[in-house]
DNA sequence: ACCTGAACACCGTTCAAGT
DNA sequence: ACCTGAACACCGTTCAAGT
C-alpha cells in the first residue's frame, strides 16, 4: 500500500536518474580551479583538493578532464576571458594601451596564470579572441604582414614581462618583511657587498627603497609602453592623430 | 712490521678523512640539476633523480640546500653568469642591444629558466651583476632616477617577454607536428571556426605557417627592441651618436 | 661533519567495480 | 554514463642512526 507513486512502486517504475543530476561538470570544475589557484596559488592546486571542494573523489575528475595540464589550460582561458578592450576608441594608440592595462591587471589578480604562460601555448578562445581585436587595431594603424605580427608580439611582450617584473619585486618586498629576527643581519651584509661591488645598482635600491610599489609599477608600465607606442608610431603608415 | 706508514699502523695513527673526501659540494649540486633540466626540463627535475645522478641519497641533499626552491634559485642564478655584455662599445644603444641578445640567446638554451623567473624573485650575484651593467649603460645615455629604473625594466620585460612567446609558439608547432593521426582532424575543425570568427588572426595564421620560426623570431625581438630603444632615445639627454 | 634508511604526508593517474 | 575506492608509482622533507 504505497502513498505515493513516487516514492513506492518497483523499482523498474521509477524513471533512472537523469542526467542533470550529476554533480561535476567542466565548469564547475574550472570554477573551483581558478577560486583554489587565486586563493592559494600554483602549489595549492592540486586534484584531491578541487575533487573534496566539489565533494567527489578525484578519481571522477578525469571523467572531464584529460589530466591536470589539461585542467590548467581551461582555467588560463578562464581568466583571459577578463580581458576587455575598452570602448571602440577611434586612436589605435590609445585602444592598444587600454587593452594592454587590461590585460596587466589581470594579470596582476591571477598571478599563477603567469606561469602558466610560461609552461604551455595557449589556443584557447577567448586567447584567440583577444589577439584578433589586437591585430584589428594595428591594422587599423597601418600595420601589415610580418610587421603586423611584430608589433602585435611586442605589445603583449612588454605586458609579460612587466608583470613578471613587478610581482617579483613584489614578493621580494614581501620575504623581506615576512621573515622575522636574523633575516636583516644577513641581509644587510649582502647588502653591503652590493653597495661595494655594483654601486649603480645600489644607489637605485637605495632609492628604490621609499617608493609606492604600487604607484611605481604602474609608471614603469606606463613608461615602457610609451616607448614602445612611439616606436610603433614612427614604423607605420598613419601616425597617431594626436 | 709496516711496509707503508699511510695504509699500516693502528686506527689512531691514520688521519680523520679530510673532509675533502666529501662526494657533495653545493656547486656539484646545483652542476647536476643544471644539466637534468636542461635535459628533460622541469618535470624531469627531482630530489631523488639529482641525488642518484650524484651517486647518493635524496636526504643528503638538505645539508647542502635547504630546500628544492633553493636549489632552483641557485640553478637559476647559475645560467645567469652566462649572459655576458659586448665588448665596450661606446654606444649606448648597441651595449643595450648586445646585452638583450646575450640574454634572450640565454634564455632560449635554458628554456626552464623562464619559469622560475616567473616564480622566484632572483637576487643571485650574476643577476645583480647583470643589472649594473645594463644600468650603466643607460646611464652613459643621460637617464637617471626612477627614469633609469623604467628603462632598464622596459628593455628586460622585451626580453622575457618575447623569449615566453617564442618558446610557446615553437612549443604549439612541436606539438602539432608530434601527435599522431586524428589530431589533424580536430585541429582543422577549430581551425575552421577560427578562420570563421577571427579573420584578420586567421590570414596572420595562414601566413605564419610557411615561415622559418627561427628567423622569424629574431626578426620580431629585433623589431620590438629597435621600437623600444627608439623610444628610449627620444626620452633622454644624450641621443644615439648614429 | 656528513651521509644512510626509513618513514611521513602528500602527489597524478588508472581502473576495476559499483549504480 | 558517471562516480567510488583502492591501488601504483612517484613526490619533498625530516630525522634518527650510523661513520
Amino acid at each position: 500500500m504505497p502513498s505515493s507513486e513516487s516514492s513506492g512502486g518497483s523499482v523498474w517504475l521509477r524513471p533512472e536518474r537523469p542526467p542533470r543530476d550529476r554533480r561535476l561538470t567542466r565548469e564547475r570544475i574550472v570554477d573551483v580551479a581558478v577560486a583554489v589557484l587565486d586563493a592559494e596559488g600554483h602549489r595549492g592546486l592540486s586534484m584531491r583538493r578541487v575533487a573534496t571542494e566539489l565533494g567527489v573523489t578525484a578519481g571522477s575528475l578525469y571523467w572531464y578532464v584529460h589530466t591536470k595540464d589539461d585542467l590548467l589550460e581551461l582555467a588560463l582561458d578562464r581568466v583571459l576571458a577578463e580581458v576587455r578592450a575598452g570602448p571602440g576608441t577611434s586612436d589605435w594608440r590609445d585602444g592598444l594601451a587600454a587593452l594592454a592595462h587590461s590585460n596587466r591587471a589581470m594579470l596582476l589578480r591571477h598571478r599563477w596564470a603567469l606561469s602558466e604562460l610560461t609552461v604551455r601555448p595557449n589556443l584557447g578562445p577567448n586567447a584567440l579572441a583577444l589577439a584578433e581585436t589586437g591585430l584589428r587595431l594595428l591594422e587599423r594603424a597601418g600595420f601589415a604582414g610580418s610587421d603586423l605580427d611584430a608589433a602585435m608580439a611586442a605589445v603583449n611582450d612588454h605586458v609579460v614581462g612587466a608583470v613578471i617584473a613587478e610581482v617579483a619585486w613584489r614578493d621580494t618586498l614581501a620575504r623581506m618583511s615576512g621573515t622575522g629576527s636574523g633575516w636583516d643581519e644577513r641581509a644587510a651584509e649582502y647588502l653591503r657587498q652590493v653597495t661595494e661591488r655594483h654601486p649603480t645598482l645600489a644607489g637605485r635600491m637605495a632609492a628604490t627603497g621609499e617608493v609606492d610599489v604600487e604607484r611605481e609599477s604602474e609608471r614603469r608600465f606606463a613608461f615602457g609602453l610609451g616607448c614602445l607606442l612611439d616606436g610603433l608610431a614612427t614604423r607605420c603608415a598613419t601616425p597617431s592623430p594626436s
